[in-house]
DNA sequence: TTAAATGCAAAGAATTTGCATAACA
DNA sequence: TGTTATGCAAATTCTTTGCATTTAA
């Protein structure tokens, strides 16, 4: 698993290299966090993850390299209503359905949004992609 | 249609009213404001509408009155994505369908939400509420 | 008269930007 | 050596809060 991660984390690398930018500590210090799990992270949260092994590397370098990586299709981020929004490796982003009562995300699989795909494209020429929103309503624990 | 209008703005401050509320101008015009038309307005647009009849209403008043009018039911809001949250008064509240590209916002009937509705309740036992949240996606015209 | 609402200023959260310095290639 | 990226501070955007004052009832 190891091998797997740094692999992927080299590649990435490379593919930044490729189109000119530059291989530093906070890139790889960054992509090793986001490979590392699927939480849902903030740019705060990786931020200190980071930091935890590079302490001098800045909140303001972590949102730059996010977007960096968000414009190579590396990553994505999803808003979830209020708060701020949490990042994911493109791979492995998924939809979301957050409780405005709790405030808990359930991640939901891509074939739940595929009927409102098909009906949003049919009828307005409108492409959805279910990783980028949140779904908001209520959870079974907060449902009256 | 001046009457209907102001019927209904009188019921709501009524209903303000009823629950230990008071009738004030803010109230008053920032309802007029909702009740007048149905377009996507931020707390500063329905700030600047008021304003423009009475200067002195604070954008944090026109705040405060939206989150009084959302807990009781008159209004809903709804955040778009990047960028400030979208108002509606309740019963003309629907979907959104945000353009990532070109930031352009569709209405989205609720019965593009239905699969969607009762997938994720069954499944998860979860009840959306296609109101509170933004589809994104891209538009026809941002299509690749 | 008195609790509720307002205006204003200031704080807060999330994110972005300007600029001098550092460091990759 | 010449960009590119970073650290830091400051600015921005959206929203909330504290507090003295005003006002509806």
């Amino acid at each position: 698993m190891e091998q797997t991660t740094s692999r992927t984390v080299d590649e990435v690398l490379s593919l930044l290299r490729s189109r000119g930018g530059r291989i530093t500590a906070a890139r790889r210090q960054l992509l090793e966090a986001l490979f590392a799990s699927t939480a849902h992270r903030t740019a705060e949260d990786l931020a200190s993850e980071v930091q935890s092994l590079a302490p001098e590397i800045h909140l303001s370098t972590v949102y730059r390299n996010l977007d960096e990586l968000e414009r190579l299709g590396v990553i994505v981020h999803t808003h979830l209503g209020h708060g701020p929004a949490i990042y994911h490796l493109a791979g492995s982003a998924h939809g979301h359905l957050v409780c405005e009562q709790c405030g808990k995300a359930v991640e939901a699989p891509d074939r739940l949004f595929s009927g409102l795909s098909s009906e949003a494209l049919a009828r307005f020429g409108f492409r959805i992609d279910p990783r980028h929103f949140a779904v908001l309503g209520r959870c079974r624990d907060c449902s009256p």
